[in-house]
DNA sequence: GCCGTTTTCGGCCCGACTGTTTTCAGTCG
């Protein structure tokens, strides 16, 4: 196989450390290529990429070693030293991976045990196995083992195991179902959503929540009587089920004195909480979900440890200010903390408007109207405090008119929504949301840029363009007109439906620094366009983005705080954020 | 195998739960 992806390489590089594993290989070498794995997981540009600028030094957990294979890789599509070491192993060990509960050692056991060959096949002879009663008699295992794998099993054909995330609203919505179970019982104090939801990652895992309270087995037993599939894990401190919908739920408990521990474990992410830890050891302080212990030369000092109510004391206790969760990604947050550099992220109460509308005004457009009518946006976005919005309906279909058509068609767009607007309380800008063609040509005449105020310009087609090609094409789009502000939903991606376009984000972020183009933080939950991590480096670079919901229908309006906690991740403060500005300023920014 | 405001050697985050065990290994988050 030759690797390219970062994915493809994370999966690589684990297979490495569970072959290590299996080898009794020194465990840190373990642990070693198993962070690189995630490091790369976390990438925000291509390993490959960096390996041709001989930049592959700068990914955490990178050092002489694995550097050296993976030149080898990128070189030669194979590194010998990999290969000789897969050889040492049974192939089938590897899918089994896949199944809960079994890893490297268990795995490995079975495949010996019963000789199993061919990896294709190897979860379903292992099901006949276990099946047939032949697992419980082996050392090691035993009754509950041989049930617990068939269970597994089960768990893993219906596919509710590996990279089944789910989108922010779906997640939200499952959390508030049980938190609103779970308030019935009085022992409850408090309750919140913690995990991947609270930092707002843009597709979800499983739900994690915390409760504070004296009473933890009644809370727990409590917890477990709700609707499931399976309770998949339980104990005095929480416990796991999986519901019917397939999605998993942990709930974890503890005292309210030392709950600002337990908010913080469990809040994640993993990697920052390990690199919380490593700083909290050096200052000779070592961290758990219960508080804070003194230790000295890895011995703990003394048993007491520091109890801390709120979130606050825990991190002030190491030093550190409070960080937003949405930072907690080991991206350099407890650096910039240490130092005082921390940023104070936008808030949804920043937003003064949004610029990405459709309405069910008929533009005979190729692409979707939406349902509603301006007025109706307009009364939804007063109620939001927004001071104004840009209508960005799809541009007239390009193939069914002429030009001289699409002319008439956006001067009489214009002057009704002209009229429509004239006397609110909130301002209308009329945009268009213009294709970009797959030649990098706009899908809108010039002479009919006359009738908008500006234009947002997206790829609707042709998403899987070679990167220099698409490069090439965006950055055309991006300078054929003065009046393009807004590059739309940049990357194209739907979560969990469709990748993004490839392209080189140095140039497109060096032409929209140069013209002063926002970048779009399209805030719909299937697109969350960009994606945080191209914030991260955008903003790094000075680049502005207008964070949009991309309104079909009215109540999409209310999308919004799904995009600010994007641009937050991203690092991105107020003045990040164009659609931050004041209507007057804002107008004077978008109108060229 | 990586890495350095105590270090180029000697460390490497922390704990819960499970099952099969009489003190622990494996797996997970």
């Amino acid at each position: 196989m030759k690797i390219v992806t970062n994915v493809e390489l994370a999966q690589l590089l684990r297979k490495v450390a569970a072959a290590y594993q299996i080898l009794d290989e020194n465990r840190f070498k373990i642990i070693a290529y198993e962070r690189v794995a995630d490091s790369i997981e976390h990438l925000t540009s291509e390993a490959k990429d960096l390996w041709d600028d001989g930049k592959l030094n700068e990914i955490p957990g990178i050092g002489e070693g694995i550097s050296h294979y993976l030149d080898e890789l990128f070189r030669s599509g194979t590194v010998k030293h990999f290969d000789d070491l897969f050889k040492r192993v049974p192939e089938a060990v590897f899918p089994l991976l896949l199944v809960p509960g079994l890893g490297p050692k268990k795995a490995y056991r079975l495949v010996k045990e019963f000789g199993f060959r061919g990896s294709k096949t190897v979860i379903s002879d292992l099901e006949k196995a276990a099946k047939a009663g032949k697992i419980a008699p082996i050392e090691g295992f035993g009754e509950k083992s041989e049930e617990g794998i068939l269970s597994s099993i089960a768990l893993y054909k219906k596919g509710a195991v590996k990279e089944n995330r789910m989108e922010l609203p779906i997640a939200d919505s499952i959390a508030k179902a049980v938190i609103t179970y779970l308030n019935n019982l009085r022992e409850v104090e408090r309750i919140d959503v913690l995990g991947s939801l609270r930092r707002m990652v843009s597709t979800i895992g499983d739900i994690d929540l915390a409760v504070a309270t004296k009473y933890s087995d009644r809370v727990v037993a409590h917890f477990v009587k709700y609707p499931h599939e399976k309770i998949i894990d339980e104990g005095p401190q929480g416990a796991t089920l999986l519901l019917h919908n397939g999605r998993q739920v942990d709930l974890r408990v503890q005292d309210p004195a030392t709950y600002g521990a337990m908010l913080q474990y469990f809040t994640g992410s993993k990697n920052h909480n390990i690199a919380l830890r490593e700083l909290a050891l050096s200052r000779g302080l070592s961290l758990n979900e219960y508080g804070i212990k003194k230790v000295s030369k890895s011995k703990v000092k003394s048993q007491k440890s520091i109890k801390c109510d709120t979130e606050e004391a825990f991190y002030n206790t190491i030093g550190l200010p409070w960080i937003p969760p949405e930072l907690r990604e080991d991206k350099g947050e407890i650096e910039a903390a240490l130092h005082g550099r921390l940023p104070k992220p936008i808030e949804p109460g920043d937003i003064k408007g949004d610029l990405h509308i459709h309405t069910n005004y008929d533009l005979e457009t190729s692409h979707d109207l939406g349902a509603d009518p301006l007025a109706v946006h307009l009364d939804r976005a007063e109620k939001l405090r927004y001071e104004y919005i840009g209508i960005s309906d799809h541009n007239p279909s390009v193939t069914k008119h002429t030009v001289s058509q699409i002319v008439g068609i956006m001067k009489r767009r214009k002057e009704y929504y002209d009229r429509q607007a004239h006397g609110k309380p909130v301002h209308v800008f009329v945009l268009c949301e213009v294709d970009i063609q797959p030649d990098g040509t706009l899908a809108l005449p010039t002479e009919a840029f006359a009738y908008v105020d500006a234009a947002v310009v997206s790829i609707h087609s042709s998403f899987t363009l070679a990167k220099p090609v698409t490069t090439k094409r965006v950055i055309a789009a991006l300078t054929a007109h003065p009046k393009v502000r807004i590059f739309g939903h940049p990357t194209g991606r739907l979560l969990t439906k469709r990748e993004g376009v490839e392209l080189d984000w140095k140039e497109v972020f060096a032409v929209c620094k140069k013209r002063d183009i926002a970048l779009e933080i399209n805030a719909l939950p299937q697109r969350l366009d960009l994606p945080d991590t191209i914030v991260y480096d955008a903003r790094k670079e000075g680049i502005r983005f207008c964070i949009n919901t991309d309104s079909h229908a009215v109540s999409h309006m209310d999308m919004m705080r799904y995009g600010v906690s994007v641009a937050r991740r991203g690092w991105c403060e107020k003045r990040d954020v164009v659609n931050t500005m004041v209507y007057n300023e804002f107008k004077h920014w978008l109108i060229r």
